[in-house]
DNA sequence: GTCTATACATGGATAGAC
DNA sequence: GTCTATCCATGTATAGAC
């Protein structure tokens, strides 16, 4: 959902390729280069600190050049917050679409978490880049965006009330706070994974065993018995 | 702990207040001042737009003044991390100092996670600067504070170690990557809270249910049978 | 300690030849 | 579509009077 939505800006419609023409239409890849070494730029220097001329180095066109692909600075950033949003949904429901038809609510959240951890981690500059630079964004920008993460959202909504009706979640808990709590601890992995000891399903695993055996409607009562 | 740090740099010494004077020795104020309009600023613009004709503004003094109290904007930034830290372990240690001596791992992290939400959310434009600002900054900056960071880590990996021994903690949860999901939780709720509707305990009652009813050492079995 | 004036560098954006 | 040249605004930092 939210994903089959078509570019927002920018339609530009393509006939395939029905001629005789090659691959991707003559300077079209150049664009693409563009907006590949945007991610890359914004990633590690953030918004603010990211040059038109560090983008066009790393795409291997000029400054002035970019302005034939898009009208600012500000037009590319859209763009590249455009493309990451469309693959986070697409990862998370992804995920989800390998499950069997009668899965229960917690498979379909382990689901959506695995696959929402796997594109935060993934090494994907276009998602990397959004999570760093989104707030340096200006606001017409953020709020922009916003709505799109708000519908998103929605997803997440659906996968708690669901688990709520399933009886797996406590009745004091409040989905709004637990899924905000759960998404933050996801979004904050970017700050400190680094590729090694821990895969990123092992994370996962461990998020999502920290979630389940916590919410459960049970008294926690038996934990309290220590020493 | 790390807490008792005397400040890093400007050892600036001062004579409390020995023969007559007031209260603040002369433009102790002003530099104050400068201070707190340079984290009202940073937290609501973000380094790289905080202009320090903003900071004059807020602070009622020149642009060029500010450089009669510091020697760059860099160190202007310096100064206002160093006191976010210092307010961050401030709390921390504050909350878990109500403990009773004797008190269980439990109790002594429910306390540390009280008193990390209530500083993060507690509207204080230093530790939210702090959070929104840090990976704009210089890296030079950066990896300073990243070593101020770590130092304060060690309380929470303490605190997690001595859990693991009293078995409230499973074999297979690894103690950094649940440290880390939790300091993350905890970090990105700056990015939802909004004052009202929940308060900040019991936000964090929320989370210190999820955490510990998550990882007790007891098969999670017993929540699978739904529907 | 504070103010006015200004040097100096940077970087987004445009013009126009090719 | 790409390149050279350049305009122009902005913002850090300094000089020096008061």
């Amino acid at each position: 959902m939210t994903l089959d939505s078509a570019p927002v800006r920018e339609p530009r419609p393509r006939k395939a390729k029905s001629p005789a023409k090659p691959a991707l239409k003559k300077s079209e890849a150049t664009r693409q280069r563009i907006l590949d070494a945007a991610a890359f730029v914004f990633r590690r220097k953030g918004y603010a600190h990211a040059r038109l001329s560090d983008i066009a180095r790393k795409s291997r066109t000029q400054t002035s050049s970019i302005y034939y692909y898009f009208d600012s600075r500000e037009a590319i950033v859209f763009e590249v917050l455009r493309i990451a949003n469309e693959k986070t949904a697409l990862y998370v429901t992804n995920a989800m679409a390998e499950l069997p038809s009668g899965a229960s609510a917690r498979d379909r959240i382990s689901a959506a978490i695995h696959g929402h951890f796997r594109i935060v981690l993934s090494d994907n500059d276009y998602t990397s880049a959004h999570m760093k630079i989104f707030d340096q964004l200006p606001d017409k920008v953020q709020r922009h965006f916003l709505e799109v993460l708000d519908r998103n959202a929605g997803l997440w909504r659906e996968l708690f009330e669901a688990a709520r009706s399933e009886g797996v979640i406590g009745a004091d808990v409040d989905l709004s706070v637990l899924r905000l709590l759960l998404l933050g601890m996801m979004n904050w992995s970017i700050e400190w994974f680094k590729p090694g000891r821990m895969s990123v399903d092992q994370i996962a695993d461990q998020a999502v065993r920290m979630l389940f055996d916590g919410v459960g409607p049970r008294p926690a009562t038996e934990l309290a018995d220590r020493a």
